[in-house]
Parts: structure tokens; C-alpha cells; sequence
DNA sequence: AATGAATGAGTATTCATTCAT
DNA sequence: GATGAATGAATACTCATTCAT
């Protein structure tokens, strides 16, 4: 019976915490980092003290959902090391996180707010790096970039094109392919002259103060 | 006589609004625009209610600081309409952008949040977008520039080319140098495919839902 | 199991929701409506945050206080709707109404600001209005009371008779006797002439602008 | 030229004081008491610190709008001692009365705060009441007006008629017509009963703790 | 005498977090 | 483990009143 009872708990803790995750991820990428925890508890159908039971505090759950967020990204870089047209697939990455930027609020504050020290969001993003190094490094092969930029490059420059384009979000919400596509036409230039300033370190080489 | 007392009076208040306007500045680029208006009342040495007095409303005290910033890069756009180079003129105005936004927070997120209906925000970026049109032609004119792009597309990219160095800030405040001039080698690309999404419109003619 | 868990602080919270009607019902009454939800939670012994809880604004809580004495009320006409003499049940009724004005600042003001937009307060009174409409129909059936006047008259009327005596309420607490003797000297005067403006309509029927 | 400008300034006095009183009343009747100090002065266009050189606080300036309220009742009763019929001279002043109440939210709220402590209306009032005692009796000795009625029955008759029409104020801006004609019923009727309670004593008397 | 800038206490309301059950 | 009631610090904004000019 207590076994019976526990095994119960437990199975209703993961399902709380599938649900949990799935209203926050919903609730940060429509409202953005301020959305209230009591918004999340609601969406997910279950108690604020439930929440804290599972993430700490707030942040806690913010880079939970930033770095599954991240993961995804990382996945599809994966699958894309294997395609035919290695430049395609960079543009295909890139295409595919501007639009995942595009589509969340939090996401995108997150990377803009150096302050909010989230290690392991600091760490996936790392991560996601070293997986594009692969996209980027066969595309220099193909001779379709150039030889100065890393994949830390190309994951930076997804928050900034999506931050190009997000004055005309409601105005225009495909903008993004704009900037991508003139991010694309420096990325691709293969004679120009060698960018004035290093490629950036790892992330958390240098954790902020 | 009563000039004089008014004056005086003048003074006084002329002298708290420059103290304000200054706190207000340094409080909204260090914090953000969720910094307190009790914070930058207390930063500036006055009470309160006298912040209220100068700006009804919070909103309206962000939109005057940061119409001062973009009036500011008006200033600058303008005096490099007389310089020799256009391409290196556009070059330092976007060098000049970009270091303004590194340095302050807030104007990042009035920048990038369409909704936060600051009407006169959305007024001076358009006239910024204008003036920045006159260093584009000019740079066009020289061929230095591709032909498809526009002031407002200039503007916008300084927020994009902040986001980018964004995440290295600390590590690496200068970061911003290496993606400008990624930037620079696209805008600059004059035989380039044509980009495959129209320039903006004024932001004025688009209001915030 | 955990019904006991939720049943205990239910309990607690049962309390608190008394002592907190119990504090605001004061509060307001002493003070009016005017009285800051900081001095209720105080008198409560409660959170300012608790009191939130428990009604999600002031106008909340204030409507819940009036429909409740406005219930008393309407018991109270209940109850005498059974009496022998129905010229005395109403003069019964219009003195336990004045009194409760009388010991109530803020139910005054809630009866006499149109402004105020509390639609349960409104509906409260129209269905007083319609109970005390059945002690009307047996007193004028008796013959002891004039036919032109309805329930929303008597209603009014306590307003109007608490108010004439407000001027007098501490040097003379119980002047209001004087008034509602006159009222009813009006009101059972069956040989008058017609009254010269014809009875209210149901409050909910005119919403406030 | 010292003379001169004491005389300039003196006249310039009286007509600030002039516009202050006319704004102060019209921004009260309209508002209520919790109408600014900053709206009254706009109105009248002088400045905040010129309305407290004239009344020390809100509450004077409130008690001077009363009192001159009063004296035009004052005088108005005054006018109608000659009337031919003083029965009818009664009813006039009445609605003379009850159409001030309602044309003036702030007179209400002033005769429904027994806590204002606003001695000199209440002196204006006593004097008021004094006056109308003489349309009282010449009522009575006429017949027309039952005996055990005072003038200060009268006055405080005003505001529990308009009481009573106050919340149909919005929806039907006469309906007081129907409750004076109802109270003049009780009031004329000289055949009831002596009312059961003494008629009030000067307010004056009496001034609350 | 007039001005209006400055003050600061006061208001309703929100929300991350804690903890008794 | 789950609940949700309680907390209390924080926020933008208002307004009667003071006072230096």
C-alpha cells in the first residue's frame, strides 16, 4: 500500500512535471519572463506550491525551459550535419532558430539580459555551439563561407537578426528573412578582408560578475 | 522683480530637471526600464512626487530619455552627411549606434518592444531612419553600398549587431567591432542577389495594436 | 488524508475570511468607504495581501459588505411579512432599516453615489424592493397605507429619512424617530391627492453611465 | 507708486478671490469635496499657493462655498415671508432647496459628514433654520402646516428629500418632486398624531466631538 | 500678494516565495 | 508529494500643504 501509494506519487509527480513544463514553456514564449508563476501553475492545471516543489524559484524554471529550448536547436543542427548542401543547411539552422526566437518572448530576453546568470543556459548554449562548429566547418570546407567565423558566430547572430527585425514583428512577422538573408550574403563573402575583432570564447569561460 | 523671483524659482527646478534627467538617464541604462522611479527619485536627490512633476507618468519620463538618446544619433548621422567617405561615414554612425545601445539597457528594450506605444519613440526613430537615408544614398551613389537597402534598414541593424555582442558583453565588450563588420561585408556585397523581402516601412505608419 | 490536511487550512482560512468581513463591515462603517484597505487588513489582524486574497479589489470587498447588510434586510422583511398589523410591519422594517443606515457611513454612501458601478449592490436592492413591495400590498390591502407608493419608495425612503436626521446623529441619536413618524404620516395619508411624479423603475433597469 | 502698486495689488486680491470662490463652487457642485485643490485653482486660473493664501486649508475654503450655499437659501427664504399663501411660499422654498442639494454634489456630502467639523456651516445653517421658522409658523397660523413642525424640520427635510431621489438622480433628474410631495403630506396633515420625538436643537449647540 | 516647484505620506494592487496541513 | 492560504516588500501615482523667490 505505501509502496502502492508511492509509486502513484511518483508517476503523478512526472506527469505533473510534463504538464508544468508544457504550460511554462506555452505562458514564457507568449508573455515573456514576466509572466507570473501563478499564469504557469493555472496553465498547467496544478497548485503554485507544486511549481516550487519542482524549480526552486523562478530562474530555476526559466533556464529549464530556455535550455530544452536550446536543445531543440541543438538537435536540429544534428540532424542537419548529414544533409547534401552544407551552406543550405546553415541557412536552414539559421532559418529554423530566428524563426524559434521569433516565436518566444522569454526566449529571446534570456539571451538579451546578461544579468540573469543562468549557468546552464550559458552551458547549453555552449553546447548548441559546438554542434554548429560541425555545420560551419563543412560548409568552409565546400568553400561556401568564410574561413573567420565559428558556429559561436552563427548562434550569436540568431539573436540578432531576431532582434533586427523586431520593431516590424506585427507590422510584418517575416522580416527576419530579410536580415538573414543579407547576415548571409557577409557570412558567404569568402574574399573579404578578415574581421577586425577574434571569434568570441565559450560562454562559461567567463561566467558574469 | 517677480522675474527675478520666478527666476530664481527657474533655476531651481531647471537645475533639478537636469539632475533628474541625468539620473533617470544612468538608471535606465544601467537597470532597464523596470527600474523604480523611487530608484531614480533617490539617484537624483529630489523627492518623489517632484519626478512626477517634471514627467506625469513613467512612461513619459523613458520616452523623453530615450528621445534624447535618439536625437542624439541624429545629431550624428547628420554631421557625417558632410563627411568624405560615405561608406566609412555610414561605418562610424553604425559604430556610434551600436555603442550607444551597449550602454544602455533601457533603450535596448523601448527599441524592442513594439508594444510599448511610445509614440514619440516610434516619431524619432523615423526621423533617425530619414536622416540615415541621406548616408545611405550618398553611399549608394558611391558604390559602395548595395542598392537595396534603406536608413530604416540601418537603424535597425544596430540593434541587431547590439544582440549579437550581447551575450559577450562582459567577457568581451568590443565584441560588437567583429559583427559590425560582418554587417558591413554584406551592406556592402554590391553584387549581391537582391534581397528576397522588402525594407520596412515607417514605424509610424504601423501603431502598436 | 488530505482532506483533513485541506480541512484544517480551511479552517484557518474560514477564520480569516471572518475576521476580515468582520474588521471591513467595521471599518467601513466607521469610517466609510473612504477607509484604506491597509487599516482593514490591520483591524483584521491579516496581511494586506491576505485581504487580496480573499476579494480581488476594494470595490469587491465593499460589494460584498453591502449586499450582505442589504440581505439583512431583506430578512428582515421576510420575517414580517407574516405580522398581524402590516402598517406596523412596515413601520417595523422602515426603523430597522434606518438604523442599520444610521450605523453605517459607508452603506450611505454606497446607496446614494449612482457612480459607484457595484451591479450586485444594485441587484441587492431591486430585490428588496421587491420584497418589501409584498408588505406594501398588505398594508395597502388593510387600507393603512396610500396606493401610489410602492417597495422602491419605502426603500428611498430610508435613505432620505436616515439622511435628514445625519445633521442631528450625535447631539440626538435617535431623531430619526421623528422622521419616520412624518414619513409615515405621509405615506398613510389614504385620502391624498396623487403623488406627482410616478414611482422608480428596478435600478439594474438604468445602469450608471 | 508703492500706494499704487498696494492698490493694484489689493484689487488684483479681490478679483483672485472673486474667481477662486465662483471655480471652488462650480468645481465642487460638479465633483464633490474630493475635487482637488490643483483642479480648483486651474479653474480658476491663479495659482495653488494663491487659494491657500485666501483659505488656510481645503476645509475652509469648502466651509466658505457651504456657508454662501446657505445664505442664498437664506436669502431666498427671506424673499417668499411675503408670499400671500405660506403654504405655498413653504412648498417653493423647498424645492427651492432640494434642487440646490442636487444640483451640488459637494453640499450633500458636507451635510452628510457629521465628522467635517465645519462649525461655521453650521452656525449658517442654525441661521437658516431661524429663517424659515418664519414661514413655518405663518404656515401654521394659516392652518396649512401641522403645529409640532419646526423650521429645522424643514432644513433637514432638504436633504432626506434629496436623499431619497439621489439614486434615480441619473435616470430621473425629478424624481425628488415625488418625495416632497410625499413629505409636504405628512407635513400638512394637522390632524395626526404629535410626532414622537422633539423637534432638533440648534446645531450650534451641539457641536460634534 | 502671487507664484508654482518641492515635498512625502498615503493609496490600491501584484507577486515570488514560504509553510502548515 | 501536493495544496493553496498567507505573507510582505515593492510599484506607480496623487494631493494637500509649505515655502523660497
Amino acid at each position: 500500500m505505501t509502496d502502492g501509494a508511492t509509486a502513484r506519487g511518483r508517476a503523478d509527480m512526472v506527469r505533473n512535471r510534463r504538464r508544468l513544463l508544457a504550460a511554462a514553456t506555452e505562458a514564457f514564449a507568449e508573455c515573456g519572463t514576466e509572466v507570473s508563476m501563478g499564469e504557469i501553475a493555472q496553465r498547467a492545471g496544478i497548485a503554485k506550491g507544486t511549481v516550487f516543489r519542482h524549480f526552486p524559484s523562478k530562474n530555476d524554471l526559466l533556464a529549464a525551459i530556455t535550455v530544452q529550448l536550446v536543445d531543440g536547436l541543438i538537435a536540429a543542427a544534428d540532424r542537419l550535419r548529414t544533409a547534401d548542401d552544407p551552406v543550405t543547411a546553415l541557412r536552414e539552422f539559421m532559418a529554423t532558430g530566428v524563426e524559434v526566437l521569433a516565436a518566444d518572448r522569454a526566449f529571446c530576453e534570456v539571451i538579451g539580459r546578461p544579468s540573469l546568470q543562468l549557468a546552464e543556459v550559458r552551458g547549453a548554449i555552449d553546447r548548441l555551439c559546438a554542434t554548429v562548429d560541425d555545420l560551419t566547418e563543412r560548409a568552409k570546407q565546400q568553400g561556401g563561407l568564410r574561413a573567420d567565423v565559428t558556429g559561436a558566430d552563427i548562434v550569436l547572430l540568431l539573436g540578432g537578426i531576431h532582434q533586427t527585425s523586431l520593431p516590424l514583428l506585427e507590422q510584418d512577422p517575416q522580416a527576419w528573412r530579410r536580415y538573414l538573408a543579407l547576415a548571409l550574403d557577409g557570412l558567404c563573402n569568402t574574399s573579404a578582408t578578415a574581421l577586425p575583432h577574434p571569434p568570441p570564447a565559450p560562454l562559461l569561460a567567463a561566467p558574469p560578475a
